[in-house]
Order: structure tokens, then sequence, then C-alpha cells
DNA sequence: ATACTGATGGCCT
DNA sequence: GGCCATCAGTATA
């Protein structure tokens, strides 16, 4: 299993994690995607549930140092996957949006329903149910060699910065990281710039 | 193709 | 009681 490390900063861990493979196993087998999309909750950020700078029972995961998992539950229905930044005690976070299923896309159909292949992890919500990640998960060292793990992989040519997506406060800043290009990328509205899809 | 909506858990004031 | 870091389904074009 290869050594792998990420910076601290919240930034810099949104842009390292892309390219970077995230693997689950389970009963159900093994499933590896390609990250591709991440978004950035900084200390500070309005939009970060630790804008308050306290740890609750549920957002304690965020105040463990780089590279823990932080899973919650959006509108009641969807698991989210964020992995921990900044040093031990201060809570920030960045956010897996979607990654290129790898392997064990039978396991992801059986758990998501028949779909297109790109479609299997793309968005935060799918990619938590096509990889059986849920509050299981929750406070889970990525970087420890477990069932749940980061493992390297290919670093991206280019890396873009665009407007964070489903949020309300601070929506203007540039904290969403994507693989432009990338077939399983989220979001409904697809731009198109000069012939390159991102 | 886009637009709207219901389901649903947990945290907030 | 209100607000979401969402998704799948349905409706309309």
């Amino acid at each position: 299993m290869e050594p792998f490390n990420l910076p601290v900063d919240t930034v810099s861990i949104a842009k390292a994690l892309l390219g970077v493979v995230l693997v689950h196993e389970t009963a159900d087998g093994l499933t590896s995607v390609r990250i591709v999309e991440t978004e950035a909750y900084p200390v500070g950020d309005p939009a970060s549930h630790a804008f308050r700078g306290v740890p609750t029972a549920r957002t304690r995961s965020m105040y463990l140092r780089p590279g823990h998992a932080y899973v919650y539950r959006a509108y009641g229905t969807a698991w989210m996957l964020n992995v921990s930044s900044e040093d031990a005690g201060v809570g920030a976070g960045v956010l897996i949006r979607a990654g290129a299923p790898l392997t064990g896309l039978d396991i992801m159909q059986r758990r998501r329903g028949q779909a297109p292949p790109a479609d299997l992890a793309r968005g935060p919500g799918r990619l938590c149910r096509a990889m059986g990640i849920d509050l299981g998960c929750d406070g889970v060292d990525l970087l420890a060699g477990g069932h749940l793990r980061f493992e390297a992989g290919e670093t991206p040519q280019t890396i873009l910065a665009t407007p964070r997506i489903g949020i309300t406060k601070a929506a203007d800043r540039l904290l969403r990281f994507i693989v432009p290009g990338e077939p399983s990328l989220s979001g409904t509205r697809r731009l198109n710039l000069s012939g390159l899809t991102v």
C-alpha cells in the first residue's frame, strides 16, 4: 500500500484530493472511484457546519486532524462524505462531491439501481450511496489503510475553481474544485466554455 | 432538455 | 417552526 500524505490547509486539501482514489471494502465487496470534484469549507466560512467553531455531536469529526471522515445526513435522505482539514481542534473540511467509478461497478449498480456508469457516483449523495458510505464511517482515518481509505492516483493535468453548488451562504466564493471535462461532474447546469465541458 | 416537488433528519433560533 | 453542502420522480417542451 502506498504511503499517502495530505497538506493541512483546507483549500490545498480540496485540490490535492482531485485524482486521488477513494476505496471502500464492505461485505458486498470492494468499490473505488477517482475523485473529480471537491468543495472546501474553510475556517470562518458561514456555509460550514463548523462556522461557530464549537464541536457538536454531529460535527466533531471536522475538528480531527487532516484526513478523517466527517459523514452527515443531508435533507434526511443522503449521506455526505467530508474530509477533515486543518490542525486538530480546528473545525474545517472538504466535501467529496463526485467520483469516476473505477472498480466494483456491479456493486454500485446494485446499490444505486440502473444508471450509466458515469452517473453512479455523480453527486455527493450518490457517491456515498454507491460506495456504501454511511454514519458508520464517521471519524475513520482515511490515511490509515483501513476499509475506507485513500490511495494515490493520477494527478490531474488541470484543476478549475468554480462557485460551490447547493448552498445559499457565501455562494460567490470559488471553493469548488473540479477536473474539467470529467463526465462524472455533478451539477445540473454544465457550462460549455469554448468547447470544453466543465 | 429544464422545472418543480416531496421525502426526510438534524440542527438552528 | 425553519432551514438546509440532495436526490429521484414527474411534468412540461
